[in-house]
RNA sequence: UGGGCUAUCGCCAAGCGGUAAGGCACAGGACUUUGACUCCUGCAUUCGCUGGUUCAAAUCCAGCUAGCCCAG
């Protein structure tokens, strides 16, 4: 019997190494690929990073395959990463939004882009280290359950996969802790079992997006004004580009209390000051919608919707506004409610859907 | 030029003779496959300057300097 071929992004961190041998034990016939998307292969590499986006990828990923003996690539995915991650994401802050690359990433480049090259090379799946289950629900689609782990879920960054993808992929590494990974990590002598956990824009490795922004674009940005919501002018800021809604740290105000944005306005180039309880906030409104466990919104529902990759979840009700459109009403006002980021509805540990917040 | 008031960390501000609170800001760290939030740690051997009183002064006294207010 002719063994089912799969792709495994590997990124020559922990999971996605585990993620490829355990395929292998499942009797997949399994491709190891890595993603070249940002780095010159020249440019130094990043000892500490681990991760999804591969900075150090190359090295460890293919010492990884080769003691799991299986065939092993790099591809080069430059110029759909640069399009669809890298100038959505200046774009994005350039327009007063706080964009999230990760969900841009996996969207256009891991699962246009990989799945599509994956597929023309005989390949029947991708599968990745993502903390994830992929599941087939009585109604016939595909949907992401959370992972084994809340703590490490990732199903958040994954809300936009369409049926037809998910269908197409596999994430072995969602049945498992991370303890149980890093276990098995270890069990199998795995060089990378203790390569530390991803983390921070892995294009923006010292973390300074603004400058990198002012950099790509060859532009510097304007600075404008710090104004209360009545529009008192309280200072200067650096640039619209420096600031997210909900920030405190950086703004560089002394006014004797918490200050914190609560409004990024680019048509006037001002970022607005309040207090911490001017974040609070009942409902938002999200397009660019996707669903997973059902197929459309006919009627309300009543949800768990997160905010941001880090957030627990809140109760709310959901309702379509539009074509592309919905309304999401939280029983508690949530916090520092951002423009550009993803909101994901779970009905228990499925995923129903999301969208982008307007 | 008379009269009054005030000068304590980058900002605000306790202190009232017994050996420098606190908040904001800032820095570092933790957390984190986005940006944030949050948490932890650090942050004036010194109180505008110079003298004096006292065992002991940021705190009392004198002079000087600077700023503010009211007169003119």
């Amino acid at each position: 019997m002719e063994k089912k071929k799969v792709v495994i992004g590997m990124s020559g961190g922990v999971d996605s190494s585990v993620a490829a041998y355990l395929l292998k034990e499942q009797g997949y016939d399994v491709i190891g690929i890595t993603m070249q998307i940002w780095q010159n292969e020249e440019q130094v590499v990043q000892e500490e990073n681990g991760g999804c986006c591969g900075l150090s990828a190359v090295e460890d990923a293919r010492r990884v395959a080769s003691d799991l003996e299986i065939p092993y690539y790099v591809m080069n995915f430059k110029q759909e990463f640069k399009k669809q991650v890298i100038d959505y994401f200046v774009n994005e802050y350039m327009a007063g939004k706080t964009p999230n690359p990760c969900i841009a990433c996996n969207r256009y480049v891991k699962w246009d882009s990989l799945l599509k090259r994956s597929l023309d090379i005989g390949a029947e799946y991708i599968a990745t280290g993502h903390y994830a289950r992929i599941e087939q629900l009585s109604n016939g689609r595909y949907a992401l359950r959370k992972s084994a782990t809340d703590s490490k879920d990732q199903t958040y960054a994954l809300y936009s996969l369409t049926q037809t993808q998910l269908k197409q992929t596999l994430m072995p590494v969602g049945e498992y802790t991370k303890e149980e990974i890093r276990e098995i990590a270890d069990r199998i002598h795995l060089r990378v079992a203790n390569k530390p956990d991803s983390q921070d824009i892995c294009f923006v490795p010292d973390g300074n997006y603004a400058e990198f922004i002012e950099e790509t674009t060859n532009t510097k940005v304007q600075t404008g004004n710090f104004v209360t919501p009545e529009g008192i002018i309280l200072g200067e800021h650096k640039g619209i580009t420096h600031y997210t809604v909900g920030q405190r740290k950086g703004l560089g105000l002394a006014l004797g209390y918490p200050a914190f944005v609560v409004e990024i306005r680019s048509k006037t180039n001002e970022v607005v000051i309040g207090l911490n309880n001017d974040l609070m906030s009942h409902t938002l409104r999200a397009n660019h919608l996707n669903f997973m466990a059902i197929e459309d919104l006919r009627e309300s529902r009543n949800v768990v919707a997160k905010i941001r990759y880090n957030h627990k979840g809140a109760a709310c009700k959901i309702e379509k506004s539009g074509l592309d459109e919905v309304v999401c009403t939280f029983d508690e006002a949530q916090r520092a409610i951002t423009p550009g980021q993803a909101v994901v509805f779970y009905e228990g540990d499925y995923v129903l859907g999301g969208g982008t917040i307007i």
